[in-house]
DNA sequence: TTTTAATTTGACCAACCGGTCGACTTTATT
DNA sequence: AATAAAGTCGACCGGTTGGTCAAATTAAAA
């Protein structure tokens, strides 16, 4: 009440945080309110649910990821290709300040919860299938405009590129969470770039 | 007492079914210990903790990993680029085979439990690490035998291109899970031997 | 100022969690 | 047959889970 922030917000920032530093299940309700400073009547007052927060959450997450990474680094006025290499960069510092932060690499959000939760909770996994399948959409744009500029051949097919590339990059921030070291990014994301595969 | 196998075996055959087919905090012990026909007194009686069964369920896991499929793939006589495209299809084969006979795909066993609990359980997050090590040591085999043979460039780096193989091979499995789609595998995973990092 | 609506609270719930333990039964050893 | 060891059982533990609710408080509308 005499916060700046509304309760709901509050919730909400909780909920993103501790969610993604552990897990869907290893975080319940009331460690979500109290990190929040509210009581838990307070909580099924704006949610009907947990699941229904994770699902807010993962809005507010890709949200975020487009506004502040994908816009900034995909609309400025570099050649396609190097919009790409920006992109990979500004995920290593990105995974490597939270690394630096917490002290644990968190992975990808998106990935996290779709692996925990896919085969559970059938509104969790579609909600995230559909931010993949955004995701591998945005991508498949700067792999077209690069064809269009003449950086990649018109032999190459930008659906299964841009899907290769959004596994690649899963993979990747798994095996950087997996040995808690964000310098795997570093070394290994950059080749997300030279990923290509051709019409058949 | 009277079944064939041994107590301690069927709880770790249906720890390995229920935790793989959902996730480590979805399943309790309770849980499998009903699935496994036994108590649960029996249960802490052969493994002093969950965790610790959950490090005994990765161990037969990737036994039976390397056995039934490292060991009967990569040892046959073929030519080491087509060693690795027969992994690709077996592991397809697997994963397909999961989907049909329980209408869900997995995904990978360790990725799923890699990234439920590395950030929360450190002696999982290790043995998880192991095991991505040493699978990365078997690509790794397989990518200088095929420079040996001469069907790879000298100048490729055998132990990025490696690790850059489990990040995209972990990445389809997940994305595979996560549409619940095999199919993505067949279609996506037969890159991964195309993958290549070179030295610097 | 009164009414109404939005918000917050804390006590409460049944179900479940991982784990313990003493009693009991079965099997192997002598 | 007697003893010891291995294995099994089921009741039980304190704590936690997601979720509910009626009452109280605050803010907005009349």
């Amino acid at each position: 009440m005499m916060s700046t922030v509304d309760t709901q917000q509050r919730i909400l920032d909780s909920a993103r945080e501790l969610i993604f530093s552990r897990s869907y299940a290893d975080v319940g309700v009331a460690a979500i309110c109290e990190h929040a400073g509210v009581k838990k009547g307070s909580f099924y007052y704006f949610y009907p649910s947990k699941q229904a927060l994770a699902l807010a959450v993962l809005d507010i997450q890709f949200t975020d990821f487009k506004e502040k990474l994908i816009n900034r680094v995909f609309a400025d006025d570099a050649p396609p290709l190097a919009r790409l290499a920006n992109f990979v960069e500004a995920v290593y510092e990105i995974q490597n300040k939270i690394c630096v932060d917490s002290g644990q690499v968190w992975g990808c959000p998106f990935g996290n919860l779709s692996t925990e939760l896919s085969t559970r909770d059938e509104a969790i996994r579609k909600r995230t299938q559909q931010i993949f399948v955004e995701m591998q959409r945005l991508i498949c744009r700067v792999v077209e405009a690069a064809q269009e500029v003449g950086e990649l051949s018109p032999e190459v097919d930008g659906q299964n590129t841009a899907q290769a590339m959004v596994a690649y990059f899963e993979g990747v921030l798994l095996l950087a969470k997996n040995q808690n070291n964000p310098e795997l990014i570093h070394r290994l994301l950059p080749f997300m770039t030279q990923i290509r595969i051709n019409r058949t």
